[in-house]
RNA sequence: GGGCAAGUGGCGGAAUUGGUAUACGCGCUGGUCUUAGAAACCAGUGCCGCAAGGCUUAAGAGUUCGAGUCUCUUCUUGCCCA
């Protein structure tokens, strides 16, 4: 018998055209199914592998079904770990992306995708980011892209600025310095314009996980509250924003940032300088300022309380409002907000409770939040939280002291990076001051290549001649903006780029967008729930308000987050890391293949590089095939739950296809001896069934299961082949299987398939749905299981009630018995409910 | 602190969504083959018990003829937000 060897096999069908080709031209359904883009960061690691393989499956089995899919792959090539490598080696940011993409395109094709290759697109590609830079100047025509000063986190280390999600515990999440805020004037998305659109679309997602478009509501966090404006000491208005207005008998203080409108006033205040300074060194996330101590600076004003007349409030400058959330300034209700009551207790101010804590008896160690009866509260004392709300909304409209209003939490999105391995922002600064965009004739604004990274700040900065230009249309001397963009700008619209590639007029043809969008099955990392994929929302909504020839509310139709891939952790006695290729397994004991000294195993943790718990995949694609790795990272677990790699775990899934491709052979050389049709007819409806579970197991992305039955069906043909089945009837349902193995292992089943000179490779084997001619019925004695025997399909209470009578192991518990009442469920159980005779 | 998940053998996990709990795989134990190892093949593998049988889905209660699945309480773990 031949030997499987799976390096000449899939090496044979790698570069094989119907192999790697999902395109069914002729089909009149579409498919696009798109998995995250990868950052072109050295080689794939088992994560992309994942990832991709899911991707794969889903491809191939829609493919198989009829359907013409889109299944493109591109890189996501910009980024700062190129400029920090650049540093390192020597080596130009373009030329150690290019050569990553390289090394990573050839690994990617060893797994044998089915991607379309043709239509591979880069980041980093200025026949790509042209296309951004254009479109950057439509977001801004349309009013949605401005100009902005804004305090932002400053990584003094990196010399750049930072995301919110950047900053852990007051430190940037590289280089571990100390951020510091710092006012800088950026370019913003605004995509707060979109707030109320991002967040009420959500509802008609039903393809994406809850988890997802939760994460998603509560980052764009609408809440309901109200402005009110107070009379200050010196006659003019002030305007607060609050959500808890329900709260305002209890207000004691009002707290303004520190930029507020009125610091103005104490701007020679060596004091206030001072305290505003120290404002400036904590971080500007929400966690950062509830985690700060509390510090205030109390300034000689007041507000009068609207409400209760001669009631005077104390103005301050307080570190935890800011400026840009609300208005800048709130009022101070201590006994019902945790950082109000710590600054009122730092400052001695007064705490009023108007809302009833009925959980406990009034102590004021902390601020209660919950829901309760007012009290203190003149007219609204007795209502619930709720209804109080409303009630003083209404008030406060009646006097014309405020208005209800819409909060969100979601901030405009800031991309200036003030980096050089990036999209240029395609704005010029004229003389007169003025900010204008390039003139889109002139795209692309080119990075230019001769930089130095080893010099500190900016390159772009520090690069005369590109930065000084001149305005096409008037002649006029410019400045060049010298930030680049945002990455996360670049995947905001790649998969519709996908879409029509090599365009070169705009950014789309919008017939191929029409065709293709939106995306049928999106595949990626939960780690982008929030970020990439509300500003990919974003972007298609922005595109499709002023591309009238583009509507598309929603770009991504289903999503499904995939797991990570884990390994155990090994380290040796120093205490330091070991690679899994480090450690060898003897017996029980662990050792360092080195000096053979003592491994200690840690538990497994997703694979990361400074743990030492990743595994190569092409080291192992060398060693067990691309088929068995495929196989087993979808084997061991559910693909939105975390996966364990091991090495006897795909060492099993090589050993698997091995039998698989022995039994091909065993089929292809049987001799029928007799025929024998019901043990044909048998193993038929067997198999049959299994088809029907492999199929909609797939269909629900439970590819674990599938696994479980191709196993399942192995073993069936295994104790089978002996008997007296047909060659005929083997090699049909043998076709059968290898046609659902296509999306799985898709060389070794071409191979397979050939053998049998199968010609509709391209189909998926027909569905054949309740032939099964026997089932098996639980028997249960006031619902335990007594027995379980085989009956016909659809049996009738009465015959069934025969059989067991007759033959079943249930009957000696019968015979004790009286029948009180039986419960049938076709061909499920037959319960019978007994009393027992004394 | 708040929100959301989830807890099933030694391990990863399955259970047609209220109807056979522990499929399938890994690991382990025995056996065959082999000079030996590896591989392959055969048998076994939740717990107690010689057996008949009993017990078992984090713990406890409830609904039901019947609960891993539904409800409540408690505990534990993970993720997100603060």
């Amino acid at each position: 018998m031949e030997r499987y060897s799976f390096k000449n096999l899939e090496k044979k069908w790698r570069n094989n055209k119907s192999l790697l080709s999902v395109a069914n031209p002729k089909s009149e359904k579409k498919y696009y199914c798109l998995e995250m883009f990868p950052y072109p960061s050295g080689k794939i690691h088992m994560g992309h592998v994942r990832n991709y393989t899911i991707g794969d499956v889903i491809a191939r089995y829609k493919f198989l079904n009829g359907y013409n899919v889109l299944h493109p792959m591109g890189w996501d090539a910009f980024g700062l770990p190129a400029e920090n490598a650049s540093k390192l080696n020597k080596l130009h940011p373009r030329k150690w992306t290019n050569e990553n993409i390289n090394t990573m395109r050839s690994q990617l094709k060893l797994l044998g995708l089915s991607i379309n290759w043709d239509r591979e697109i880069s980041t980093c590609d200025k026949n790509y980011y042209k296309h951004q830079q254009e479109l950057f100047i439509d977001f801004y025509n349309q009013g949605l892209v401005s100009r902005k000063e804004t305090y932002v986190n400053w990584d003094p280390k990196e010399k750049t600025v930072l995301a919110n999600e950047q900053v852990i515990n007051g430190r940037g999440w590289r280089s571990n310095a100390i951020v510091e805020r710092k006012k800088l004037s950026q370019w913003f998305f605004n995509i707060t314009k979109f707030s109320n659109e991002l967040l009420k679309d959500l509802d008609a997602l039903k393809g994406w996980p809850e988890k997802v478009k939760l994460m998603q509501k509560n980052w764009i966090g609408k809440s309901i509250g109200c402005e009110i404006d107070f009379l200050m000491s010196n006659e003019k208005k002030l305007r607060i924003f609050t959500t808890r207005p329900d709260t305002i008998f209890g207000a004691t203080f009002i707290a303004l940032s520190a930029d507020h409108e009125l610091s103005k006033e104490f701007k020679n205040d060596k004091n206030f300088i001072n305290f505003k300074k120290e404002c400036n060194k904590s971080g500007t996330t929400e966690e950062a300022l509830s985690n700060a101590e509390k510090v205030g600076f109390k300034t000689n004003f007041f507000v009068h309380h609207p409400f209760i007349s001669g009631k005077k409030l104390p103005i301050y400058f307080a570190n935890f409002v800011l400026m840009d959330y609300g208005s800048g300034a709130i009022f101070g209700c201590p006994g019902h907000d945790q950082r109000d009551f710590e600054f009122a207790k730092k400052y001695n101010l007064e705490i009023i409770r108007v809302v009833t804590d009925e959980t406990k008896n009034g102590d004021l160690n902390e601020a209660y939040t919950g829901d309760g009866k007012m009290i203190n509260s003149s007219f609204l004392d007795g209502l619930e939280v709720q209804k109080a709300k409303e009630k003083i909304i209404q008030e406060i409209e009646k006097k014309s002291i405020g208005n209800k209003k819409t909060q969100y939490r979601l901030k405009d999105w800031g991309v200036s990076r003030q980096r050089y391995w990036g999209c240029p922002i395609p704005m010029i600064y004229l003389e007169d001051g003025s900010v204008v965009p390039v003139d889109k004739s002139e795209l692309p604004v080119e990075l230019p290549e001769d930089v130095d990274l080893n010099v500190s700040g900016n390159p772009l900065e520090n690069h005369p001649k590109w930065k000084n230009t001149i305005q096409k249309s008037t002649g006029k001397k410019a400045i060049r903006e010298t930030d680049t963009l945002d990455t996360f700008v670049d995947s905001s619209w790649y998969f519709m780029r996908f879409c029509s590639p090599k365009h070169n007029s705009s950014p789309f043809d919008e017939e191929q967008i029409k065709y293709w969008m939106p995306v049928d099955q999106y595949i990626g990392g939960i780690e982008h729930a929030i970020l990439h994929l509300l500003y990919s929302r974003f972007f298609t909504k922005g595109i499709s308000k002023f591309n009238k020839k583009i509507d598309i509310s929603e770009p991504f139709q289903n999503l499904f987050t995939q797991g990570m891939v884990c390994h155990e952790t090994y380290k040796d006695t120093n205490g330091n890391f070991l690679y899994p290729d480090e450690i060898e397994k003897i017996d029980k004991n662990v050792l360092k293949k080195a000096d053979k000294s003592k491994v200690l195993v840690g538990p497994s943790e997703s694979m990361s590089k400074s743990k030492k718990n990743t595994v190569d995949p092409e080291a192992m694609i060398d060693q067990y095939g691309a088929d068995a790795v495929r196989w087993f990272i979808l084997s061991d677990s559910p693909p939105e739950k975390d996966v364990q790699w091991s090495d006897t775990g795909v060492n099993s899934a090589n050993k698997f296809l091995q039998k698989i491709f022995n039994l091909t052979h065993l089929i292809l050389n049987k001799i029928d001896k007799k025929n024998n049709k019901e043990i044909d007819n048998k193993f038929n409806l067997e198999i049959n069934s299994f088809v029907n579970k492999i199929d909609n197991s797939i269909k629900e992305f439970r590819f674990n299961v599938s696994i479980a039955h191709f196993y399942e069906v192995y073993n069936i043909f295994k104790r089978s082949i002996q008997s007296d089945l047909s060659q005929a009837i083997l090699k049909t349902n043998i076709i059968k299987i290898l046609k659902l193995l296509i999306p799985f292992v898709p060389h070794l089943a071409h191979e397979c398939l050939e053998l049998f000179n199968c010609k509709t490779i391209d189909k998926w084997p027909d569905i054949e749905k309740g032939i099964e001619q026997k089932v098996k019925l639980a028997v249960q004695i006031n619902g335990k299981t007594r027995d379980i025997i085989d009956i016909k399909t659809n049996s009738s209470e009465k015959e069934i009630n025969q059989i067991i009578h007759n033959s079943s192991k249930a009957k000696k518990f019968l015979e004790k018995s009286k029948i009180i009442k039986t419960i049938f469920i076709k061909n499920r159980i037959l319960n019978y409910i007994v009393e027992s005779n004394k």
